[in-house]
DNA sequence: AAGTGCTTGATTGCACATTCACAAACATTT
DNA sequence: AAATGTTTGTGAATGTGCAATCAAGCACTT
């Protein structure tokens, strides 16, 4: 494939172009405008054709985009494609949600696998995947090739946890803990912490109420 | 208070820092440099300073910062002072995870109520949090006069229920359906996007692999 | 009390991202 | 075929955050 340079920001839209792009093959739509696209998702207009732009020329001029052409195209870019496996680490509340989350849907996304050390669950199939012991950890994930995780286990446990799965060949975790996980430099994390969004949102709220006020 | 201007990235960034100092405090520790703060909340320690120095000289040279200092200061910022209460909108799997979910403890919130269509759930208690039937959304909310709500309905009710928690008089919304709500302008909205934030990282590992092969 | 080492706070430059504004290019109408 | 309207793609300006650097100030030792 090419060797396009993309910027970060542009990468974390890519994904809610691609969603809103489905939904309007789906309705039958042939071609959309950067202003239309724009309602939809909420990023301005001209910050869409520059994103689109750094893939090349994709639309027409006096026309607009090409539903069907940008789908195939962000298909690809994305790795919609193939299916992508990924691992559940810790089947607690939070796990179970996530077990329950349809990612194939819209996204390709599966999870194939999932770990606990509760002994109630392990061995057995939940939501239509199975739960290994956190000791078969290296072993699965290693046979089944997967390289991102999602990490729902207690805070103490997140780093041990961590250790282990990057030992096992993880590239990606997505880290629902709240503790700031040390790894390789190879090895991206992103981080979704709900006590900390939602803190910050009432900051904001706080710090606008007292603008108003002043 | 004070009218300071405190740009969006610092502000995410005080939750965490402020959820360090509650463990450095308990663990007796009486003063911290921004060097080691660094460490653990994985910030590079000029924008500790930075972002500090916001708020004024909080530390002294050639010492560090005051833990005790620092947590009540930004207890005050972060107003951990006083209990916030939120609301959760849709009872679901993700719902029930996040009624057991523990923001009170380092975070001073709590879900005071929940809301669904659902007449199996509606009037009962779940996980200490009385569920109440979505056509008591707004005299609840006013009653309880609760301006920030977290939002787990099925896309297909997003909006129309957004509409309706606006109504009542929300500023802030915790949004995970896919959906791009669409809000007054005084009305804050932070997207958590499970699949969008899954489908990133696994872009930035594919592009990331391409790098390393050329 | 003088010197040494450490840490903050501020300045500066840099990189990245967003937005504006408009020419170029196409579609459509007359 | 000419004129008009629409929409892209992009140069340029602006905004925003990050990282390096260093003087000022404090603690601690001798």
């Amino acid at each position: 494939m090419e060797k396009i340079k993309i910027p970060k920001a542009t990468a974390k839209r890519l994904p809610l172009y691609y969603r809103y792009l489905i939904i309007l093959n789906e309705e039958g739509k042939d071609k959309v405008s950067s202003t239309e696209l724009s309602e939809a998702v909420q990023v301005d207009s001209a910050s869409i054709r520059r994103d689109f732009s750094y893939f090349g020329a994709l639309g027409k001029r006096g026309y607009g985009y090409d539903v069907k052409n940008l789908l195939t195209f962000f298909k690809k870019i994305l790795n919609q494609d193939t299916l992508t496996n990924v691992a559940l680490i810790g089947v607690g509340n939070l796990g179970r949600a996530l077990l329950n989350y349809n990612f194939k849907r819209s996204n390709n996304i599966r999870i194939s696998c999932a770990f606990d050390i509760n002994k109630e669950i392990t061995g057995r199939i939940l939501s239509g995947v199975p739960v290994y012991d956190m000791s078969d950890l290296k072993q699965q994930l290693s046979d089944q090739q997967i390289s991102i995780a999602i990490l729902t286990v207690p805070s103490t446990a997140a780093q041990k946890t961590t250790d282990e799965m990057v030992d096992a060949g993880v590239k990606g975790i997505m880290n629902f803990t709240p503790i700031r996980l040390s790894a390789p430099a190879d090895v991206r994390v992103q981080n979704v912490d709900l006590a900390t969004e939602l803190q910050t949102l009432i900051y904001f709220l706080n710090s606008e109420k007292q603008n108003n006020e002043n």
